[in-house]
DNA sequence: GCCGTGACTAAGCGCTTGCTTAGCATGGTG
DNA sequence: CACCATGCTAAGCAAGCGCTTAGTCACGGC
């Protein structure tokens, strides 16, 4: 097993319980670690269905296709993200923790569940049309919050940008990116990387800096 | 065609002129086209041969795989990012007006060549093992030209950031993913959009900049 | 005891894949 | 002219693909 604690990421789910047979759980998760592996087009249906301990003809039974696989995953994972975007974006503190607490949390998902982002932000071209357009408006609203957050620290005066939009994109852009390189054998845990980069995105954003005096980190 | 000028990249290499006969270079263009836009393992190579008006077979006159295709781009792309950043990283000025070069440069390469970009970036799993350990000798050269060039700005009092390893990863990573969400239809030229991250990152890297600016020019 | 149902497997179908083989037109050289 | 290397094509092979079919097994209701 990897260390990625996808099983987190199911069963919490806006809409209560989820309902799903223990089987397509199982074969969910080693969807998402061969996807994540190999790509979607290199991973067989073989592949996935061994690694959820069953025959390939299993997989028939609880989902329609290959690529139907693919599109629950990438759903349930864009949902889980915007979730996470809107709770920091609407949460309590003015822009400047906000966005400390967003850039954070948005980081250390990236880093924790490196497995499932590389999946939803690397496999979008295999997803058929409809699927796709499900997942480019999730896409279109987490890009919307953060936008929205940055022009919350203009009108109160503690932001200075040039242009929100490419600020707005460089924010998300360094957090998905973390999904890409990071691995169990990177030094820092996803936590420290999110107080780090919540530093550094404060700064690129000409954050004044809110009380207790300077905030320089240590040696 | 796209508007990506990829053939800027293969006539202009260390070791002078290149003397590969024509046919091979329009494949090597073609399997970036569809590299890029299907991924490694979604490409045939009768994409390629077609793409490149030739007969399938025609393919293997020139290269013996399909993964010898991928090889040559990747270790070509590579070469050519590690000699932009050492470039920049080696020439004049101080450190702040080196870095800004360097992101300016960095930045609009990976918006400007968006289809190598990808495929250097994202299709790295598909590598054979030799070729892969060439390239990822080149991708750690990268990072350590950049994580030099922030130590330099350390020691000479005009940077200021908690771990460099992570900075330096910041600075690559806002690179990097321009590669995979700039588009034609993006709103920002690839040089308009890397003096807008010049500028970010310089102040993400907490930057003193020099003249011209409100900071207390110095002696 | 018997049937229906849900979760699963063994076998395999039709198709596409990367790559090979055999052959053909062209042009330079003796 | 013959000779042959070069750069290509038409045809096709073995392997592996996504997915289907037919059937097995455990179990619950009557």
């Amino acid at each position: 097993m990897t260390s990625t604690p996808i099983a987190e990421l199911w069963p919490t789910l806006p809409g209560g319980a989820d309902t799903r047979p223990e089987a397509a759980h199982r074969l969910l998760r080693a969807a998402v670690e061969s996807f994540a592996e190999r790509g979607f087009h290199a991973t067989t249906t073989r592949d996935i269905a061994t690694g959820a301990g069953m025959s390939p003809a299993a997989l028939y039974i609880h989902y329609p296709s290959k690529a139907a696989l693919l599109a629950e995953i990438s759903r349930v994972g864009h949902a889980a993200t915007l979730a996470l975007v809107r709770t920091a974006v609407a949460g309590e503190g003015d822009p400047v923790t906000r966005m400390r607490r967003l850039v954070e949390e948005f980081t250390a998902w990236h880093a924790r569940a490196r497995t499932v982002g590389r999946v939803v932000n690397y496999e979008l071209h295999a997803l058929p049309e409809d699927a796709y357009a499900v997942v480019a408006a999730l896409r279109l609203d987490i890009e919307r919050e953060v936008t929205r957050l940055i022009e919350a620290g203009l009108a109160a005066g503690v932001f200075e940008v040039g242009e929100v939009r490419t600020a707005a994109r460089a924010v998300t852009s360094l957090g998905i990116d973390v999904s890409r390189w990071y691995t169990d054998r990177s030094s820092e845990t996803p936590e420290e990387l999110g107080r780090r980069y919540g530093e550094l995105v404060l700064r690129m954003l000409g954050a004044q800096l809110p009380g207790a005096g300077s905030s320089t980190p240590g040696p």
